[in-house]
DNA sequence: CGATACGATAGAACGACGTTCGATAGGATG
DNA sequence: CATCCTATCGAACGTCGTTCTATCGTATCG
């Protein structure tokens, strides 16, 4: 919320009264020429984003962020001030593409465009399951997340509900594609990270229990296993968005 | 998806063939107070629920824990094999209430029923913002949810669908409540848990924020800000779901 | 042109955490 | 009484986020 103010680090420390203490002298020798990194809060971003979409969650650390970048662990404190900082960054650092991947999103038909919006971001986010988690947090450092909320509002203004109708709307969508994205995204825990099983394997073991359940107790497992079997992720999240958009089509005619 | 098996640890045998035999219960003495605790699955999952709901998701670690327990960090293990089972384990505990407040829900409206399943689970998620991040993790050690998508699907089938849109409708359903309720969920990143700042105070410094913002850029947020300055959390949930519900409908009346 | 201030980097340490290991208490069994 | 098995615990290990302090390199200035 608080607008950017890209070089940070407020309050630097005072200095300490009792500097002079006789350094080691041993600066920059011609031979051991040492290397001393140089960042930027866009190189920062990236690799750690890098670091997300290879190996998720658990593997971005200041450790290994600061060994792709060739520094100290220290250095990255100059540009987020916490791991919450850095990863809630990383998401509006990815957020930005797909505010610009529905730039052009403006046809006539304002529900055909919420949709277009919708399943923008649910594309990204499920490319990305991390993203799910750290998405919309209102802590000032998401300038584009919600710019992203305030895009999807705008086309729910042009319906022309009111504007509790409006919020209602636009927070639906939204809460609607965060939660499927997250749901789906989640990674299956153990196995497949590591490549032991493949996610056919997974699946299958999945029906496989689900078959096994006593068909009386639970009749609706027994009567979508198969559906379950084949299913798409964005086929599911698609039709679930329709059925919200057919409701909210509904309510705009009646106004 | 593994049926429960409540004690754990490795290559768990059978119950000792001693079915009968209830209650030996003695202590090992009367006078003397036992120096070393004695826990119970129960007591752990019971415990670790507390202080989720009292000082949220960060608060719960094994040495807090073991320290509530009485006993010691190493003895949380014979119970569950790591932390992320704790709060599986935790998370589907309390969803054995949400069954048994779901559980006399049966009208001759289905659609209703599936608003009266849905608001149960909100409720219980929006007290317990922790809830909404391990719920339905597909690892074996949530039967309970699976019980609730299941009682979800029933009202579903009842629409006369086809495997497919019921399919949808249901994972739709269970999403849209755990994305909005893990999105409300989510705790105002620092003052609020400290009491620092109250929740009026925080909301009064988003509406200044959005307030502050071009209203020919942010129209959006400038319709809203009124009504989202008083919303009720619960209401906001409850219209988008009704918004799915009416799609839903609509589906159901079609085919 | 040398001194200085400041933006930026980094090594080392600290405390908390999840997890493991080995030891052992105590009731039940034979 | 010897033996098992369940359940417990202290201590240690390695990793993590974070902080402290010292320094480097460059632009600025007297």
């Amino acid at each position: 919320m608080t607008p950017p103010e890209h070089p940070r680090r407020p309050a630097r420390p005072e200095r300490p009264g009792h500097p002079q203490r006789p350094a080691p002298r041993r600066g920059p020798d011609d031979r051991v020429r040492q290397r001393r990194a140089s960042h930027s809060m866009e190189s920062v971003l990236t690799e750690a984003v890098r670091i997300l979409d290879e190996a998720g969650d658990s593997a971005l650390t200041f450790r290994a962020l600061a060994a792709r970048l060739g520094g100290g662990v220290a250095s990255i404190y100059w540009y987020v001030s916490s791991k919450d900082e850095l990863l809630e960054r990383s998401a509006d650092f990815v957020m930005e593409q797909v505010l610009e991947a529905t730039d052009d999103v403006a046809s006539d038909d304002p529900i055909g465009d919420l949709r277009a919006t919708a399943v923008a971001l649910f594309e990204a986010v499920a490319d990305r399951p991390w993203l799910g988690a750290y998405f919309m947090r209102n802590t000032g450092h998401q300038p584009n997340s919600l710019r992203y909320y305030e895009r999807v509002g705008q086309h729910v203004l042009r319906l022309g509900l009111g504007p509790l109708e409006t919020f209602h709307a636009a927070s639906a969508v939204v809460g609607y594609v965060i939660g499927i994205a997250a749901d789906l995204g989640q990674q299956p825990p153990d196995e497949i990270v590591d490549g032991t099983t493949s996610r056919e394997d997974y699946f299958a073991h999945t029906v496989a229990e689900w078959n096994e359940l006593d068909p009386d107790e639970w009749p609706f497992l027994h009567a979508i296993v198969d559906v379950f079997e084949n299913h798409d992720d964005t086929d599911q999240f698609v039709a679930g968005l329709d059925l919200l958009l057919a409701g909210l089509r509904l309510q705009a005619e009646a106004s």
